[in-house]
DNA sequence: TTTTAGCACTTCAATTAAATGAGTGCTAAC
DNA sequence: GTTAGCACTCATTTAATTGAAGTGCTAAAA
């Protein structure tokens, strides 16, 4: 059990130490606190804090740094979100304020802002949708080779993809796809029209029509881009201000897992609290052992949860950011609802 | 006017600096090439060369390195475009084997791959469509309440955005808007469209309807989106290997004017050769006097032309580079005319 | 028992000095 | 015109020096 001077002296270096970035001796801790303390007291305490693992050196004779335990009690129960000033709320709000058409769009932005705004990485991830349901299949023709199919969920979803048909293509096939369609697939959830796309489809393509052989490949591949994860990275190029010392192979390779956007989305992907903090290796990804995620989560309504997150160093002001992932996470659900409403008040 | 001899060295001074990195001396020169002189008679030569500015050193007892005007002298006159090996030839044949279906696909994979095979950084630029003309505009209705609207070029390019329309909107009000494009636009350059959609289409659009305020902003952002031009960057990150002594800074102004689109595009834009190279500040960039562009055209059959290019560090190996450029360029040109020719086919 | 002043000791970081070596320019002879 | 030889230059590496920041420990004070 910590004494309220431990707390006090843990909190004040998990506090310079992010001001100043480099490890806190007893002196500094004397000069910039209200500790009531000789520094040779403050010397012995530090002792006590780094046998209990909370604080740590950076070599034999340096100051103190908070060790990752250090920064988890912090985070756990020291910490509180700081009040947001006033400027940073309005550049948010700002920012959602033109009308979207598309919640990609809307995954892109909060990546950029919230990159922008704290100086680090951005991570967005779009709401789920591979629970929704197919709403409507069409086959436009553009001219006279080019159809567009296009694929419409329940929660408002569209994608579409364009393909050539061959020549002499009778298009009354067009329309038998699309009543086969209807009749197979609308209406069911996309996990289920996924599994009909492998085994029944096909079947039912064939015994109408022999020309359409690449047709289902196409179509497949429309389902599987309405599937993928809506995911955006903002700010990579932030990571190079606030980790000096670095290696480009780190560079490197933590910008490639960035790419990965499968391990990404595992990352973010199905958290239950509101706001979550990961520091270090709690991340299980060697290269980021000295980096922390602050996660939230958003409501989107009809569509489900969002995520957004932010990366960046073990040493960052977690109340400040923490107090900002609230502000955006409510102003971005705000805005997905109020979005979904002016809808219906049309 | 330069003799044999001096031509001779010069290079060799061109290709020892890209293979080892650093100021060549005579007795490496003498050592790793096969001119028959004295240490002191090349050093002799080196001093002449350095007078005429094909050559320069790092420092007053270094070795010498060409100067931009010998890399251009050696582009110009001496380079002869490598043979390019089998297994890259492949390479290039295997990525653009699969089919595709936007020309937009092809702009992205040539890009990545041209960066991979190079260890640079690829640039892909899509044929212009300015020119093209408006063939069909289309709105769909998907639900109740979200419309897709469609446009189509003469050369094959469509884009398409979704839009919300006003609850209680009439449908039939859909219509009348596609047959005031049909009447208006549908036919017309792409250029003259934009201009039609600025002065007389939303007066005529007012004619008609009411409620179709924000209607006008959609349809215009799906114009912009058509004409905008197709660029994709492979390999930023391969910079972080070739350019080791560069700073943060440096990288990241670089980075960002990767990013800004318009830059770029200019840099690639009409040119004449089919294969250009430009050289340190011939590219009038400050950040880019350290780099070099090669630059291809591909001709992309009905679409126009195209431009890939690599930008490497000033002592990039120009006759492998040139050699592959000009492989790539034809087979680009190549997958994008059988693609054509197979459309009409089938 | 807790706190504090004082001091010896450790380590890093920055500075200076010396040694090394690759390479040049120039001169004088071939 | 070419070359051997030599003095000179400069970047790079290594080692030694110093100062600042900070610690742990001891012994005295509270």
């Amino acid at each position: 059990m910590l004494t309220e001077r431990q707390i006090s002296i843990l909190k004040s270096i998990v506090g310079l130490f992010t001001k100043y970035g480099q490890p806190i001796g007893s002196k500094t801790l004397l000069e910039e606190t209200n500790i009531v303390a000789s520094s040779a007291t403050i010397r012995n305490e530090m002792v006590r804090l780094e046998e209990l693992g909370f604080l740590q050196k950076t070599h034999s004779s340096s100051g103190r740094i908070p060790s990752k335990k250090g920064y988890r009690f912090y985070v756990d129960y020291l910490l509180r979100p700081a009040k947001v000033n006033h400027d940073e709320v309005e550049t948010i709000q700002k920012a959602f304020d033109n009308p979207f058409f598309q919640l990609d769009e809307i995954v892109v932005k909060s990546a950029e802002v919230l990159s922008n705004l704290t100086s680090y990485t951005a991570i967005s991830l779009g709401p789920e949708i591979k629970e929704s349901k197919l709403t409507g299949f069409r086959l436009v023709p553009l001219n006279e080779r080019k159809v567009m199919a296009i694929l419409v969920t329940d929660k408002g979803h569209v994608e579409d993809q364009i393909f050539t048909v061959p020549k002499g293509f009778d298009l009354n096939n067009l329309e038998k796809i699309v009543s086969l369609f209807n009749d197979q697939l609308v209406g069911r959830p996309l996990v289920e029209v996924f599994k009909k796309l492998q085994d029944e489809v096909p079947i039912l393509i064939h015994k109408y029509m022999h020309t359409a052989e690449g047709m289902m490949d196409l179509i497949n591949e429309l389902f599987i881009k309405t599937a993928r994860e809506r995911i955006h990275i903002g700010g990579r190029m932030n990571m190079l201000d606030y980790s000096e010392n670095m290696d480009v192979d780190q560079f490197k390779s933590i910008y490639s897992f960035m790419d990965g956007k499968h391990d990404l989305s595992s990352l973010l992907g199905h958290q239950n609290e509101e706001i979550q903090v990961r520091i270090g290796n709690e991340l299980n990804i060697d290269i980021l052992e000295n980096f922390s995620l602050i996660s939230a989560t958003y409501d989107a309504d009809e569509l489900g949860t969002g995520t957004i997150a932010i990366l960046g160093p073990t040493s960052m002001p977690y109340s400040k950011m923490i107090g900002l992932m609230d502000v955006f996470r409510n102003e971005l659900s705000k805005k997905i609802v109020d979005h979904y409403h002016s809808m219906d008040d049309y």
